[in-house]
RNA sequence: GCACCCGUAGCUCAAUUGGAUAGAGCGUCUGACUACGAAUCAGAAGGUUAGGGGUUCGAGUCCCUUCGGGUGUACCA
C-alpha cells in the first residue's frame, strides 16, 4: 500500500467515526513542501456541504485520527489538514520498496485488454519528424500500462492500402530505376511517388490513371498485387530499422490491408440494420438525431445552418475509406482479441473521425472503452502543420543521426577515456534518449514549432541529465569492494537531502497510476526528474562510501532503491540507461 | 459561419484537473572540483497567467465575452 493510500484509509476511518458516515477521503501530494509531505481538503468540501465552519470540522476530523507510526497533522489556511510524515515511517517503507521488485507500485490493470494503436505511418513514404509523437507517447503508455497489470497489445495499423497506392503503381510502371531500387528501395519509391505527385500538378488528367490503377490493385490484379507487395516488404523492412533504434516493439503489424476482405460485408450490415444509408451514389453514416446538434459529430454549423456531415463509408465510385477500415478494424480487436479498451494515438487534427468513430461503433453495439489519445502538432518553421505530402519535411531518420552525432560529440568532450564501440554504444543511448524524452516531457497537447535544439539539448532537464544521475549510482558501487545486500539493510534517515530522496521513492507508486487517469507521459516525466535532481543533492551533502556503519549501509541501500526506481521509470519512457557515460 | 486545441518569466515548457506565496530548464548574474564522476551542486534576478467580466472560502484551471495563433468541417488518411 502506498502511504497515500494509507493516509486515505486512517483518514477515511476519521470522517466515519467523526460525521456517522463514510466519506470520500481524498489525500493529495502537498503543493509545497512547507505544508507537509501530504494534504488533505476533505474538512473544506464537507463543510461547505454541512454549512459549518471548516476549521472546526477538521479539529474534529483530527480528534478522530489515528496516524499512530506513520505521521502527524495539523491544521493550517482555510481549513486544510496537512500530514507530515514521520522519518521513522519513511525509513520502514523505504525498506519495503528495497524488498518490492514492484517499486510500490500496485497493478491497477490486472484483467483488463486494451489495444494501443500508435505510430501508424504510410508505407512507401519515408517517416518524418511528425510520426515521432504518437511513436513515442504511445510506446510509453503501452509500456506503462503493461507494467501496471493491463493486457497490452501494441498493434501498428500501417497505411499500406492508401490512395498513395494508386500513384505508387503509375510511377513503378512509367519511372522505376531498378538499379536505385536495389540501392535504397525507399528512396527510389519516395522518388517517384513525389515524381508522380508533381506531374499530377500539371496533368490533371493523370490523375485519373491513378485512380484507375488504384482499383485495378483494390480487384485483385496480380500485377498491382505483386508490385504493391514488394512495396510493402521494403517498406516494413525501412520501418523495422527505425523501430530497433527507437526500441519500439509491436506485438502486430496489422495494417489496413487486412481488414479489406471484411469491407464490402461491413457495408452491407450498415446498410441491412439501417445506420447508413446511400447519399449521392456514396454510402454514408448520418446522425441518428439522439445528440443535441453541438455535440452531434455528423452535423456541422456551416453558413448559417446545420448541415450533415456524414461520415463516408464507401465512396460513389465503390471505393472503401479511412473510416470504413477503422470501423472493421475496431471490430476485430473487439471480437479476436477481446479489448475491453483501444487507445488511438493519434493527432488531434483527426478529432472529429474519431468522434464519429466511436459514435458509430455504439451504434453498432460495440461496447468498448473507446479512447482518442490526441495530441497537438508539430509545426513548420512558418508555423503551419507540417504537411505529410509536401515531401520537404525533416525525416525522422535524420533527426536520430544528428542527436546520436551531437551526443558523440559531447561525450568526446566530456569523457575523452571512452572509446570506439563502447562510445558509439553510449551515444546511440543518450542521443535517442535526448530526443524521446523532449517529447515525453511536454504536455501531449501543446503544438510547437520544431527546432533541432529544442528536440537535441543535451543540457538541463533532459535525458542525459536523467541518466548521468545514474551513472554516479554505479560510479559508487563500482567502488564499493565486496557484496552488498541491499534487502539486509537498516534504513536511517536523518539529512533532509536523505528524507527528501525517501519521499520521493515512495511516490514512485502513487505517480504512476494517474498517469493514465489523463495518458499524461509527462507525470512520469517530471517525476524521474524531481527524483534524479533529490538525487544529485544528496549525493553532495551526504557521504555515502565514507560514512560510518550503520550510516553506510543504509546509504548504499537507498542509493540503490533510487537506481532501480530511476531505471525501471526511464524504461518506462523508452529510455536507456548506460553504465558509464 | 460553426466546432475543437491553445495563449503562463526574455526563450522553451510545467503546475498532482478548483487549493495555500504560479514552478523547472535555457539564457543572465554570484559561489563550489588535487572529485563516492562538475553532463553536477548551492544561491540571485526575472510574472497583472493575452484583455475584461462572472461563479466561491479559494480560479492559470470552471462560465460569459473580446483579441491573437493553430486545426477541422462529404467521397485523402
Amino acid at each position: 500500500m502506498t502511504l497515500l493510500q494509507e493516509l486515505e484509509s486512517r483518514l477515511a476511518a476519521a470522517l466515519t467515526a467523526t460525521l456517522g458516515e463514510p466519506s470520500s477521503a481524498a489525500v493529495t501530494p502537498a503543493a509545497d513542501l512547507r505544508f507537509g509531505d501530504y494534504q488533505s481538503n476533505a474538512a473544506m468540501v464537507l463543510a461547505k456541504q454541512r454549512k459549518t465552519n471548516p476549521r472546526a470540522l477538521a479539529q474534529e476530523i483530527i480528534d478522530h485520527l489515528d496516524l499512530s507510526g506513520l505521521a502527524t497533522a495539523d491544521i493550517a489556511g482555510p481549513g486544510f489538514i496537512n500530514f507530515r510524515i514521520l522519518p521513522t515511517a519513511y525509513a520502514a517503507h523505504t525498506a519495503a520498496l528495497i524488498r518490492d521488485p514492484r517499486l510500490g507500485v500496485p497493478a491497477t490493470g490486472t484483467g483488463q485488454t486494451v489495444v494501443v494503436d500508435f505510430s501508424a505511418p504510410n508505407v512507401a513514404k519515408p517517416m518524418h519528424v511528425g510520426h515521432i509523437r504518437s511513436t513515442i507517447i504511445g510506446d510509453s503508455l503501452a509500456r506503462i500500462a503493461r507494467f501496471l497489470g493491463f493486457h497490452v497489445i501494441a498493434d501498428n495499423h500501417i497505411g499500406d492500402w492508401g490512395t498513395q497506392f494508386g500513384m505508387i503503381l503509375h510511377g513503378w510502371k512509367t519511372q522505376l530505376e531498378p538499379a536505385a531500387l536495389d540501392a535504397d528501395p525507399i528512396q527510389e519509391l519516395v522518388r517517384i511517388y513525389r515524381a508522380v505527385n508533381a506531374e499530377i500538378k500539371n496533368d490533371a488528367s493523370l490523375l485519373e490513371t491513378c485512380k484507375a490503377e488504384l482499383v485495378r490493385l483494390q480487384a485483385g490484379d496480380p500485377e498491382n498485387l505483386a508490385i504493391w507487395q514488394q512495396c510493402i516488404d521494403v517498406s516494413k523492412r525501412g520501418l523495422q530499422k527505425i523501430y530497433d533504434r527507437l526500441d519500439v516493439k509491436f506485438d502486430h503489424w496489422l495494417g489496413e490491408s487486412h481488414y479489406n476482405e471484411r469491407l464490402p460485408g461491413l457495408v452491407e450490415e450498415f446498410l441491412q440494420k439501417g445506420i447508413a444509408k446511400e447519399s449521392n451514389g456514396a454510402i454514408c453514416i448520418f446522425s441518428d438525431d439522439s445528440k443535441p446538434l453541438e455535440e452531434d459529430p455528423f452535423k456541422v454549423h456551416k453558413e448559417g445552418g446545420w448541415t450533415d456531415n456524414p461520415a463516408i463509408i464507401r465512396k460513389a465510385d465503390g471505393g472503401f475509406l479511412y473510416a470504413t477500415t477503422d470501423l472493421a478494424t475496431l471490430q476485430f480487436r473487439m471480437d479476436e482479441w477481446k479489448a475491453d479498451q483501444i487507445w488511438y494515438v493519434v493527432g488531434v487534427p483527426q478529432q472529429l473521425h474519431f468522434r464519429q468513430l466511436f459514435d458509430a461503433a455504439a451504434r453498432w453495439g460495440k461496447t468498448g472503452d473507446f479512447r482518442h489519445i490526441a495530441f497537438g502538432s508539430i509545426l513548420g518553421d512558418d508555423r503551419r502543420l507540417m504537411k505529410t505530402r509536401s515531401g520537404d519535411n525533416v525525416g525522422l531518420i535524420e533527426v536520430l543521426e544528428e542527436a546520436v552525432e551531437r551526443a558523440a560529440k559531447a561525450i568526446a568532450e566530456k569523457n575523452p577515456d571512452l572509446q570506439g564501440e563502447e562510445a558509439a554504444q553510449i551515444a546511440e543511448i543518450v542521443g535517442i534518449g535526448a530526443v524521446k524524452f523532449a517529447e515525453l516531457s511536454q504536455g501531449r497537447l501543446t503544438d510547437y514549432v520544431f527546432s533541432w535544439d529544442r528536440m537535441l539539448a543535451l543540457q538541463g532537464d533532459t535525458a542525459p541529465y536523467l541518466q548521468y544521475s545514474h551513472v554516479r549510482i554505479r560510479s559508487i558501487f563500482r567502488k564499493l569492494e565486496g557484496p552488498f545486500d541491499p534487502t539486509t539493510a537498516e534504513i536511517h534517515l536523518n539529512e533532509d537531502a536523505e528524507i527528501h530522496l525517501a519521499r520521493l521513492l515512495a511516490r514512485f507508486g502513487e505517480v504512476l497510476p494517474t498517469i493514465l487517469d489523463d495518458f499524461r507521459p509527462n507525470l512520469l516525466a517530471n517525476y524521474v526528474l524531481e527524483l534524479a535532481r533529490a538525487f544529485h543533492s544528496y549525493f553532495e551533502a551526504c557521504p555515502v562510501l565514507k560514512a560510518e556503519e550503520p550510516i553506510r549501509s543504509s546509504r548504499l541501500a537507498l542509493c540503490d532503491l533510487t537506481s532501480r526506481t530511476l531505471k525501471q521509470g526511464l524504461e518506462l519512457l523508452g529510455i536507456q540507461v548506460p553504465e558509464r557515460m
